[in-house]
DNA sequence: AATACTTCGTAAGTAAATTTAACTATCTAA
DNA sequence: TTAGATAGTTAAATTTACTTACGAAGTATT
């Protein structure tokens, strides 16, 4: 549906623009912003009133002298306002007030225990309150990164298998009990957001984070923007077949992505690949091949188990060729991997490369590097809020 | 690189949707466009005066009376500009001459003969020299479709292998000889446009077509608008593996999906199939496997032979496999086929769509129909031609 | 047939926002 | 001390959409 243009829009975008630029360089000049932005200086003054008394912009100092007057330093007022970002992908509900730069304030965390459907509502519900009780600043809103399909545009959770959630207009519910802003997505999505807004820059304006969980998918950022598909389903690559007649997995498929690479599927692999290597150190670290966690195979792995290897290298190889589907679609561009897989370290990423390379156009794997994100856990949290910031705000850093 | 907004920019973006708006519905009155877009009805009537003045608009006659006076219907004056569009993804290099609405006026056709290099570039120019001498309304400009890695936004052909083009800054050459606007994409990319604003409507703003032919690819329409990845690579779906060890293919890796369902590939299968089954009627309709052509599997597979068949099977479901890992990474959206695969209609349909419900997430799989596209050999032609309309008159129908 | 009501298109004036041009305040350097 | 440069502001001009109003041309009703 496009719409028309009119000048409250272009005051809005204008407005937008010069709050990323100062967003995006910390402290400048209203005349540095002109000559960033184009936009003239009377207009980056004029804009920059606005931005002030609503207080997300403040005056901080004085620049050295470039050869005439001194410019008064602006940047953003990082506690103007508070942003509430939920992660709903982990065994406890965890929520945070964070401020405009991505700093985590204030956490709260409530265990599940079990819960769902509308007892798991419910204690989304104690999870904000407590969130808003504690808000020391003017709320902007809500984000929130769920598992499942999720409808972005009209903020509903379509399905949330371990949650047991079908069709819940969440975005409704919160925004008739809090009135406030409420925005919305996959989890892998808003990791992929957050990685984009506070990770470690690399000013490339596309990026693929890859989450390897209990889950496994993908959150696709293009041109700056989350992509999530119309309505919905963008990145969903736990669950395309990679194994013929392979394990059934929980969507009703057989030998999807997520039965070889998620968290359990590389538990389970180790389990099967110690019992049949007794010299493995799996052995001596777990009391038998059924007790092995996790965090058995990280330490194995650590120590140079070679089973463990055997693992990872086509855990590895599985995520190349996930990550070769997803770049002869997108065209070249960086890749990501979060979650816990992250301790398998440069030789998950070189089988991951490897298999890249001997999967895709040369033209674009050359182009594609793999990596890991350069966040850790509170990944949703801030890629929520991330969202919000976005959305509400307008923030859009352009690098480059 | 985000920009500022202006007045002018409003301008020409109502401009457009009050274009594109007339170019939709055929014929409408100035009340009703404002109706549709929001716009005033004074607005409208000053944008319609510009497009008129420029000719891209005329009045058309009266509607009749909804209980007032009568409207006066404006449409788009079809032939108020000729579109030249280029196909260089055939044995021979193809021209037309296109009016606004898709109209093909005139053609040149200009036999490759095996010249690649400098000596097809020459004649591409020969083909524009042919086609504007032929022009009898004035050029809005030149729109290319071309095999290989196109860099559309930058108007560089990166690479294409069987043209033995490198680095061809095609818009820059163009552009200096004839001083005009020239857009280039992909031949999948245009294809992909072409379906989109030509093809029998489906209301949808995304859009995949794979097109089969010597090459295999996708052409990906994402909210009305191409997209060709950052900066280019989108929609190589030919060149990722699907066969492990499979045969080697022209990009230099093995078991390219390319290598198992290009119609070359189809033509091998079949004689395979056709030596080892001998009362096959595919070795009556050829005096022996080696002469075996596309044409002979169509007409074997028209005649029920069960060796063709087996083979068109094979084929819709590695491109039913491609289309799950098209849509566990777009999201659910239309898929339409596109070449000579066509003649093998619903029985091609079926496999493919079979494969795609097994191997990807039911709920992005039940949104998914795949499909053949309305058009025929001169879609890329007039793909050519969509892709200057959306670039230069804004022309972004926009369905619901 | 007269009248009231609808709808279309346009005209004149208003409002919002950017741009242009000019001005003041500082600061550097010769 | 002074000329030149830079930052920020002010005021007028410009662009463009919006508001309000009006005439033209229909239909429906009395």
């Amino acid at each position: 549906m496009t719409k028309k243009a009119t000048h409250e829009q272009t005051r809005i975008h204008n407005t937008q623009l010069v709050f990323s630029t100062v967003y995006e360089r910390g402290e400048i000049s209203r005349a540095e912003i002109a000559r960033v932005t184009h936009l003239t200086r009377p207009t980056v003054s004029d804009v920059v009133v606005d931005l002030m008394a609503q207080g997300l912009l403040e005056e901080v100092g004085r620049a050295p002298s470039t050869g005439g007057k001194r410019a008064i330093l602006l940047r953003v007022n990082a506690d103007a306002r508070c942003l509430i970002g939920i992660d709903l992908a982990r065994e406890d509900f965890r929520g945070a007030l964070i401020n405009l730069h991505g700093e985590i304030k204030h956490r709260v965390s409530l265990p599940l225990q079990g819960r769902d459907g509308t007892a798991a509502l419910e204690l989304v519900y104690e999870l904000v309150d407590a969130l808003i009780k504690a808000a020391c600043s003017p709320l902007l809103g809500i984000g929130i990164g769920t598992p499942g399909l999720v409808d972005a545009v009209n903020g509903v959770i379509y399905q949330a298998v371990n949650l047991n959630w079908r069709d819940i207009h969440l975005r409704t519910l919160l925004q008739e009990r809090y009135n406030l802003p409420v925005y919305m997505a996959n989890d892998c999505q808003v990791a992929a957001l957050g990685e984009y807004t506070f990770g470690e820059n690399s000013s490339a304006r596309d990026l693929v984070v890859i989450h390897v969980g209990k889950g496994v998918g993908a959150g696709i950022v293009l041109n700056g923007r989350l992509f999530h598909g119309n309505p919905l389903g963008a990145g969903e690559i736990g669950h395309v077949t990679v194994v013929e007649n392979g394990e059934h997995c929980q969507c009703g498929n057989t030998g999807c992505l997520e039965t070889v690479t998620n968290s359990r599927a590389i538990v389970r692999q180790t389990q099967a690949l110690a019992q049949r290597a007794p010299q493995s150190i799996l052995n001596q670290l777990a009391p038998h091949p059924d007790a092995i966690t996790f965090e058995t195979v990280c330490e194995a792995f650590a120590e140079g188990d070679e089973a463990a290897r055997q693992v990872i290298r086509e855990v590895g190889q599985h995520l190349g060729a996930a990550a070769a589907h997803l770049i002869v679609v997108l065209g070249g561009c960086r890749i990501l991997l979060a979650g816990r897989i992250t301790c398998f370290g440069q030789f998950l990423l070189d089988a991951a490369q490897e298999a890249l390379n001997k999967r895709a156009l040369a033209a674009l794997s050359q182009t594609s590097e793999i990596g890991f994100v350069s966040m850790g856990a509170d990944i949703i949290l801030l890629g929520a809020a991330a969202l919000l910031l976005h959305e509400e705000l307008g923030l859009f850093p352009y690098n480059g």
